[in-house]
RNA sequence: GCUGCUGUAGCGUAGUGGUAGCGCAACGCCUUGGUAAGGCGUAGGUCGUGGGUUCAAUUCCCACCAGCAGCACCA
């Protein structure tokens, strides 16, 4: 007889297995209404599952964090019955959820258009009215498939034979309606609820294989209420809004063309912005023990092949060779090949010399420019690209040095990220996966160091089992910015392998080589894409520190321009990023210019403050003016403006 | 890489089998104006690239390139 465990801790006790359901309505009658589904030992089932054995168990409502996902699930078979009751003949095929929502693929000759969506969606506002009971069976696989060769449905009844045979068959039927599915499932259409809304259709193929035919994938959002629904179209409309490739074009900062497909043409401004990044990131690897280098990009593919790259990822990588026939004659047919990352050629650093204990840890950063051929439909602006510059640096250190440095690199990464302005950050760590290199007592000792190191660090871990790289552990830290997009960003990897493929050694204090131990860790990832980042929290509006352009002094009649030009010299002098507008327009054409332009800080210089040697200043979004004395005004903003050195 | 879509002036866009418009920006002139768009005028495009069909192609067809959305990928 099941003793059931709830969350609370409390233990009920049944005479007889109970269901899901019965379980809630025995909690409370506004319970069991609310109810969605349950978990059993934290595997997520019907609402309508019996538990005939003992079970910690959890009622799924709506606030659950699995309820999000139970819901998608069952609006793609909403959708697909709409779907298959507005226009017969169109087979079903498969419709999970998403990040955001859902899809369903179908096939059906005529293709779909965004204005079929109004009527498919009235069609899934009337079954979620219809309030159709959603029932779990278990069929006879003989008669699965006899049922989809009956109905047309081609596609289904080939899925149906390749399920193992030691596993059930389940169906879940909703009125006349019903699909195969493993589940689990909301117990009746009415609990979807109407916070969902069709987003767009695009094509796919049976089972994603080009040679199989082709299907039709329409794709929608749900959520648990309208609130909710509008604050995710909001959110897609905030990221337009913020698009960085837009804003990269408005504030002249880069621009990428065909010739160069996944690598960026940086302009002043937005070299400005890198070249302050660059400028704060040095400072703190500084402070805090880092030697900088800077290693070749081209190498011999012996060099690769040494490494183990060139086994594991040469399809990633770009290839050269000199075009001269004079370099044919002197090196043969020799050839090279891009970096595509730096770790190898930080070991060749470490390697010069014999090392001593004594030099550990060895800290070596680089800000180093690798190429990886990016598959094309994987590029997007400058956030994924196929030349890039990462902040990367191997701390090479004894095992026993693992968590002291661990702790050091998460207290830097957190007061990067906090300055930067992001001050949400989750951290994931992967432990050891299946296939992989080195004894499991080594792999015992980098995984508790990185956890202790983590936990000493006041970080909160969130595991990711089995994700681990095949040569060590590793953190993953991802932020969070302004409109709750997720970005991973810093890794700190622990490697065993590297320095042993490329024989590393320091001698230790007993007079003997030893193999160190090899920390990757990056903490922008790549520039290239951490500015995309930045230029999206922000919405294109920088702070003072890191605009690009981080003043303009603009005239308002032509007798202060020899003024403005003291004044903006005075604030360069300060160290300032500055212009002058001088231009023949209304302050008021300026104003709106500048502030369009996103400019911080605005000092307006008329008659009146050239007499009276002052500025008047409009910050950014603010109609305020405050007029300083012109020397007061420059140690104010260079203070201001200052990279932040916390 | 796959599926679908797109490519017209710096940007945003209209349009057509008879070699192209509009708005903003740019430039010039007038205006010297006190905190989010003053007025008038001028210039700017071999319509992504290559091929084909046609008397004629920016328009129709094919290929390629790049981009966009999604998928896959992100070692």
């Amino acid at each position: 007889m099941p003793a059931i465990r709830l969350p609370d801790g409390s233990v009920k006790s049944f005479d007889k297995p109970v269901s899901g359901a019965e379980i809630a309505r025995s909690i409370g009658a506004g319970l069991a209404k609310a109810a969605l589904a349950i978990t059993v030992d934290g595997v997520v089932k019907d609402l309508a599952t019996v538990v005939d054995a003992d079970a910690n168990i959890e009622i799924v409502t709506a606030k659950h964090p699995a309820a999000l996902d139970l819901l998608r699930h069952d609006a793609a078979h909403v959708l697909a019955e709409a779907v298959q009751e507005l226009y017969p003949g169109t087979q079903i095929t498969f419709g999970p959820s998403t990040e955001d929502g859902f899809y369903y693929d179908f096939a059906r000759a005529a293709p779909f258009t965004p204005e079929d969506f109004a009527g498919i969606e009235a069609k899934m506002r009337e079954i979620v009215d219809r309030d159709e009971p959603i029932v779990r069976e278990i069929w006879d696989r003989a008669k699965m498939k006899a049922y989809f060769v009956e109905h047309g449905e081609s596609f289904k009844a080939e899925w149906s034979d390749e399920i193992p045979p030691d596993e059930e068959i389940s169906v879940y039927r909703q009125g006349k309606w019903l699909d195969m599915c493993t589940g689990p499932h909301l117990p009746s259409t009415a609990k979807l609820g109407k916070a969902f809304k069709l987003t767009k259709v695009s094509g796919t193929y049976w089972r994603g294989d080009p040679k199989n035919p082709t299907l039709q994938r329409i794709y929608g959002t749900v959520w648990r209420d309208d609130a909710e629904l509008k604050a995710y179209l909001h959110r897609i409309e905030e990221a337009e809004r913020r698009d960085h490739r837009k804003l990269g074009r408005e504030m002249a900062l880069f621009h990428v063309q065909e010739e160069a497909p996944g690598a960026v043409f940086w302009h002043p401004k937005g070299w400005a912005l890198w070249r302050t990044l660059e400028a704060f990131m040095r400072s703190r690897l500084d402070r805090d023990g880092y030697v900088e280098v800077k290693t070749p990009q081209l190498l011999d593919r012996k060099f690769w092949v040494a490494s183990g790259h060139w086994d594991k990822f040469a399809d990633a990588m770009f290839a050269a060779t000199p075009r001269s026939e004079s370099a044919k004659e002197s090196e043969g047919e020799r050839f090279y090949a891009l970096k595509p990352m730096n770790c190898p050629c930080h070991i060749q650093i470490f390697n010069q010399g014999l090392k001593s204990y004594r030099d550990l840890p060895l800290r070596l950063a680089e800000f180093g420019a690798c190429h990886r051929y990016e598959p094309s439909g994987a590029l997007h602006g400058i956030m994924r690209v196929r030349a890039f510059t990462q902040d990367d640096a191997h701390i090479f250190c004894t095992e026993d040095q693992i968590t002291v440095e661990t702790i050091k690199f998460c207290r830097l990464l957190m007061g990067i990220y906090r300055d930067l302005g992001f001050t949400d950050v989750r951290v994931k760590f992967s432990d050891r996966p299946a296939m992989r290199a080195g004894s499991d007592a080594t792999w015992d000792k980098a995984e508790t160091a990185l956890k202790d190191a983590s936990a000493a660090a006041g970080l909160e871990l969130i595991l990711n089992p089995g994700e681990g790289a095949f040569y060590g552990p590793k953190l993953e830290f991802v932020l969070r910015d302004a409109i709750g997009r997720d970005w991973q960003c810093g890794t700190l990897q622990v490697d065993f392998v590297l320095p042993e493929r490329l024989e590393a050694n320091y001698i230790g204090e007993d007079g003997q080589k030893h193999r160190p131990v090899m920390l990757h860790r990056a903490i922008f990832g790549s520039f290239e894409r951490f500015i995309g980042i930045v230029i999206e929290h922000y919405a294109g509006k920088l702070p003072l520190w890191l605009a690009p352009v981080q003043a303009v002094v603009a005239t308002i009649t032509s007798d202060a321009d020899p003024y403005a030009e003291e004044v903006a010299a005075a604030l360069r002098e300060a160290g300032l990023r500055v212009e002058t507008d001088l231009r023949n327009e209304k302050i008021n054409y300026k104003v709106r210019e500048h502030s369009l332009a996103k400019v911080p800080l605005l000092l307006a210089i008329g008659r009146r403050e050239a007499e009276e040697r002052k500025i008047s200043l409009r910050r950014l979004g603010g109609a305020a003016q405050e007029v300083l004395a012109l020397g007061d005004a420059v140690t104010k903003l260079r203070d201001e403006a200052r990279i932040p050195s916390a």
